[in-house]
DNA sequence: ACCTTAATAACACACCCGTGTCAGTACGGT
DNA sequence: ACCGTACTGACACGGGTGTGTTATTAAGGT
């Protein structure tokens, strides 16, 4: 008997148990945009990925274990989605043209977008229900978009002269600005979703671009020089 | 037959209906706070109540028809305690002071105005899930609030002189800054109830003092006029 | 070839839900 | 005093859910 299970000790049989595990995450996922978070039920998810549920509990012991994994996962191909659009570098076009962009690519303006805000919203949702100790996640995020808003908006001081530019622009106003544009693009969101027939996309353009105007420069430009 | 029918038509016999419909939507009321609006249920909301089942579908013969009556008492409720609020006259401050003590008004910066929020995001929820063709109603009152801005960021306009300042800021810049104001306000609520650790009541007041000292004005002051 | 064991699937139990039905109760008009 | 009717409460049915138990299957090491 010990000699036996000398040998058979850690060794996965038959299936890989990650990959399995990601095969459920993309049905819990589809179940997630159609139903809601809510919708994430043992059951719902084997019959959605074709399992039993007597499969599914061989990896999730539980329904806990299995919406925290499906967060997890989420919250992982979130990342890997959109962070490379928001990182793109920008060149072309005027700074608040630039910024706009990046703050566009987390605005769900179109259904690709809109997919990706409901996930996300359901991550925020299930750490508001389950607050862990370790701090919050997605706030992570966050202060990474937050970070990427910071430096679009040091590219926002005048161009020509990168280097002294600190001066006339110190880092608490850059932060602050940064963190209005912060929860600016939360509330437009929020708009967006919530009164669909309200705020629609270019509405929610055209007041993003007009509060990034009124961010102060040094250098006033001319009238409406980055306007289109 | 008829004739007894006769006598006994319209005559409600023995409790006012609309007491007991009033009952049950503070019961409810109870619940959502509790559980949230999913959590209203036939059998939940009879024994917050008090009553049986079958008492209630005396009243509602739908768990929609109870929802949805329990949304209109909660909206209404709601006019009731926040717009008496935020309709208040301010007079003392300064301008920015008096628009960021209206806007708090709707920030869920304490238990009440918390309480009010999450029963504000259940009726903007139930409304998002069951849109009606009669368009969004808690829409209306989120734009007699915006005339509420509008209005004072009139009084945002230089004081001294309040009959020609229509004409230094003509009425598309003032809605301009309205809607930023508004959608701001949203993400402020947004980033409050979400990620609570981090966005405090505090900080919540600097950005939003922050936001209207940005608010552009013919007559720039001093450098802090309005600061404390 | 056999046998252990992981993997799977089916079922059972208890709970909660919406809804329908129906018998009992009490009030108000006659 | 009586009777009809609004009101009340209890139960039943069908469906859904989480979770635990158990039998069946198949693969891999010996």
């Amino acid at each position: 008997m010990l000699a036996r299970a000398y040998y058979h000790v850690d060794v996965p049989r038959l299936v890989d148990h990650d990959q399995r595990r990601a095969e459920l995450g993309e049905a819990a996922i589809r179940i997630i945009l159609r139903e809601g978070l809510a919708g994430v039920t043992v059951r719902g998810v084997a019959a959605e990925a074709g399992w039993s549920t007597g499969s599914l509990r061989h990896y999730f012991s539980n329904q806990h274990a299995l919406q925290a994994y499906v967060v997890q996962a989420t919250t992982d191909a979130l990342r890997r989605r959109v962070l490379p659009r928001v990182q793109r570098p920008r060149t072309e076009g005027s700074v608040v043209e630039q910024v706009a962009t990046i703050v566009e690519e987390m605005l769900p303006l179109d259904d690709e977008r809109r997919e990706e805000y409901a996930l996300w919203s359901a991550v925020v949702e299930w750490e508001r229900h389950h607050p862990q100790e370790g701090g919050s996640v997605t706030w992570n995020d966050q202060r990474a978009l937050h970070r990427q808003c910071v430096a679009a908006l040091r590219g926002h001081e005048p161009v020509r002269d990168p280097g002294q530019a600190t001066a006339a622009h110190p880092d608490a106003e850059v932060e602050l600005w940064a963190a209005l544009l912060h929860t600016f693009v939360d509330g437009l969101a929020s708009q967006i979703v919530n009164t669909p027939g309200q705020v629609s996309a270019g509405t929610a353009g055209h007041l993003l671009r007009a509060l990034l105007r009124a961010v102060p420069r040094p250098d006033p430009p001319a009238h409406h020089p980055q306007n289109r």
